[in-house]
DNA sequence: ATAGTTGCAAAGTGTTTGCGCTGAG
DNA sequence: CTCAGCGCAAACACTTTGCAACTAT
């Protein structure tokens, strides 16, 4: 449970500034409870204060991706999506019916692959983070198909 | 071994023309070996006949898309690339350190992934065709790092 | 004629950059 | 003072679209 102070803590170690816009993009990202995209933040920042910009919001996030408060995923849904960075490696799957996304596992689920991976290419996958598409449950027992034809949506 | 007449039966049974400029496209991804991005097709149609455009190179891969003749992957190198498209599913190892691919079979190594999920969530996931990118044994042997930091390159 | 196809130019996304102004150290 | 950080506008890369001309059937 990482709180507001350490923005403050992690950003001066890095010579950096706790500016208010910082301040407001990370908790709008927390607040998202899961992963958003720039465009996202930005409306969510814009309710406290009308005159952020979109650029301050991307080089926020790069910022904090190299700091590590945030990782990056990109769900092929158009528009990369972030999320505060937890130390737990975890991926996502992602309902192409309903648009939900799901806490996949590291350990469990993907490092096997990365393992075979490994062991018969010695290939070192870097599975940081992503994501699978699909169809969750419940969009399956409803009986949506997977109508994923990718571009268009939202 | 398609044969450059597949084409035009596969148009033409869909009620489309198998133009030259198909026909160029097409053997162009034929004739690369692997997966080509739109601007690559470019370049290489270029050379036969100057006048193709970026929007017909487009067009046309999301028309043999379609129509089965090609896919799409997503090396998460910028752009996207297309191959032609085969009846065993595979995906690709890329590395991060000599942008190389390598053949992943499915069966192998994805499938149990993708029924795991299936078991253990209900989640159909539709692991079509992706890609995982780190370093192939090569580039860890002369001792690159994985340094992608994606964006920018090129 | 009719419908499919093309080149060209323009528009669209999502993201990044240049620049001058401001404000903290 | 000096440099990080900001808003703004413009640039960018990749992809899509509108349109008029063209072409096989």
């Amino acid at each position: 449970m990482l709180k507001e102070m350490d923005i403050g803590e992690t950003l001066k170690d890095a010579g950096r500034r706790p500016t208010p816009q910082r301040v407001m993009i990370l908790s709008a990202i927390r607040g998202s409870g899961g992963h958003v995209t720039a465009e996202e933040i930005l409306r969510k920042v814009r309710k406290e204060y009308t005159f952020i910009d979109i650029a301050t919001i991307y080089r926020t996030l790069q910022l904090f991706k190299r700091l590590g408060l945030v990782s990056e995923i990109d769900l092929k849904q158009g528009s990369t999506r972030y999320e505060i960075a937890e130390k737990e490696k975890h991926h996502h799957l992602v309902c192409s019916g309903c648009g939900k996304s799901f806490y996949l596992d590291h350990k469990r689920f993907i490092e096997p692959l990365r393992l075979a991976l490994l062991n018969d290419f010695g290939f070192e996958a870097d599975l940081e983070h992503f994501a699978v598409s699909g169809l969750c449950s419940q969009c399956r027992a409803s009986g949506k198909t997977s109508s994923n034809d990718s571009k268009g949506g939202r």
